[in-house]
DNA sequence: GGCACTCATGCGCACATGCGCATACGAGCG
DNA sequence: CGCTCGTATGCGCATGTGCGCATGAGTGCC
């Protein structure tokens, strides 16, 4: 198995959490303190101060100190680049399943007999 | 809390393991059969046949039936796409860790005391 | 020094996940 | 049909994860 793999894996399985994703996306316009992003985002201190150890631990954000305050911010935004890069093509998806069901459903021409039984339905909201 | 920054947190857990890494590996390289892939990584059957299952139900891969055999492949190279974006990243801090150590460690000049403590150990083999 | 505030950590519980293993399903073949 | 091959599924266990909650640790202010 790749090195590489396996770290890839664990910063995916890092980045592989609502909440997280939620932290990355309010760092990424800009360095905050804990407090403020556990209130921005609705969860308890605790909760948003582990998560952003995590993510420490991984690499993916840094923390700095200010007075009483720590404030975080992100390690690298190439990472999370990727990451939006993901969502963008998520958000594609999404759209189409969207015009897809609103359309009169244009009936498949040739449908070739998959072995697929399901549609996807964590594009669907699962 | 955003339905976009969820469903991604769902493909991305699915991504978040090593196996599926690989064989999402593999099937860019062209599709390929249960058996045939569960060889080549050196995984049992039905160990990969429920990873597969499980990235299918993700909507990553699809499965189509070529006689007794059920082959696999990649749904959207897009989504894939991402994540080697993602790896190329990592495989360019990586490399860089490497360099670094193997240097004669240039002692940083101002070092304006960050509270982050640790080096990430994500990056170096956790 | 004592207090208030901000953040980090430890604990316990409920829950999800991965794996091996045995086995069921489904398709071709004689 | 019955057999074999390829794949999927169910089960049980060990392990990991997220959360709430209470509490510890570090900092600034009076």
């Amino acid at each position: 198995m790749d090195e590489i793999t396996i770290l890839q894996a664990e910063v995916l399985k890092v980045l592989a959490s609502p909440r997280r994703l939620e932290i990355l996306h309010r760092l990424a316009e800009g360095s905050v303190e804990v407090g403020r992003l556990a209130t921005e985002i609705g969860a308890s201190q605790p909760n948003v101060s582990q998560h952003l150890a995590v993510m420490r631990t991984a690499g993916i954000v840094e923390s700095e100190r200010d007075g009483r305050e720590v404030r975080y911010r992100l390690t690298d935004p190439d990472v999370i680049r990727a990451c939006d890069v993901m969502r963008r093509v998520l958000e594609r998806r999404f759209a189409r399943l969207g015009e897809l069901s609103s359309a009169t459903t244009p009936a498949p021409s040739v449908s070739p007999r998959r072995a697929t039984p399901s549609r996807p339905v964590a594009l669907v909201r699962s």
